[in-house]
DNA sequence: CTACCGATTGACT
DNA sequence: GTCAATCGGTAGA
């Protein structure tokens, strides 16, 4: 980066420095870091092009009494990114797919937020194409079909999300209803952790994962 | 080394 | 709604 473009805020790739979500972001619990990114803008660049999603679904894993994370049981080789410092991607295969989580809290605890869905913005083509489908709606709604149209697999593990290079993810929200009111319920697929409520979704937003059951909003109050 | 399992998806009734 | 494919990670012999 030249002076010009340091002073100017932007890097190489063009992209202002200041719109990337900074490590002070990621660097707090994981259910207020799993709700602010509501809305936020997921953006890839690779060799293929650009595409770009707004996020409209997350999960918080917890690194204390929450048998669903990953780090419940210590570390191992695999989680090892949970552990290093917030701002990082966790990504990890299930089912011979992908899941793409951001590390929050600082180096050493092991909590996550899994971004379980966004709804595609920019580089439809190039995402029907990875895809091998075009509806769009099914591009990227779920966690492992969002890996598939973003190309995140493994090689994508312990990658820097607060640098605009290769995937990041954007300051300014927009999509969220007036009020700012958000959906709440328990996580979707996990075999444990049911009673708790750290799922966060976009109310009426169709690009929400899960079946009709799973839109329901959920209140502390009911277990 | 083998056995088991999962934060999933897509096809099908 | 149901169900099976699929394979890396993990635990245990």
């Amino acid at each position: 980066m030249n002076d010009r473009e340091r002073l100017a805020g932007i890097d190489p790739c063009g992209v202002e420095r200041a719109s990337v979500l900074d490590r002070a972001f990621y660097d707090r619990a994981p259910e207020f870091v799993a709700r602010g990114l509501l809305g936020r803008h997921l953006i890839r660049r690779s060799r293929e092009g650009v595409v770009t999603g707004r996020i409209v679904e997350t999960e918080a894993y917890l690194f204390r009494e929450d048998p669903a994370c990953h780090a419940a049981r210590g570390r191992t080789p695999s989680n090892r990114a949970m552990f290093g410092p917030p701002g990082h991607a966790y990504v990890y295969p299930i089912h011979s797919r992908y899941c793409f989580n951001v590390v929050t809290e600082r180096r050493g605890i092991g909590s996550a937020v899994l971004i379980r869905a966004v709804e595609p913005l920019a580089g439809v083509a190039l995402m029907q194409r990875r895809r091998r489908r075009d509806a769009i709606r099914d591009l990227a709604r779920g966690p492992a079909r969002l890996c598939e149209a973003f190309a995140i697999d493994r090689r994508l593990d312990h990658h820097n999300l607060t640098v605009p290079r290769q995937l990041w993810i954007a300051d300014p929200r927009d999509g969220i209803p007036e009020g700012g009111q958000i959906g709440c319920s328990p996580r979707i697929g996990v075999t444990s952790g049911h009673g708790l409520l750290l799922r966060y979704f976009v109310l009426n937003n169709p690009f929400v994962s899960g079946t009709r059951r799973h839109q329901r909003r959920f209140t502390h109050e009911e277990s």
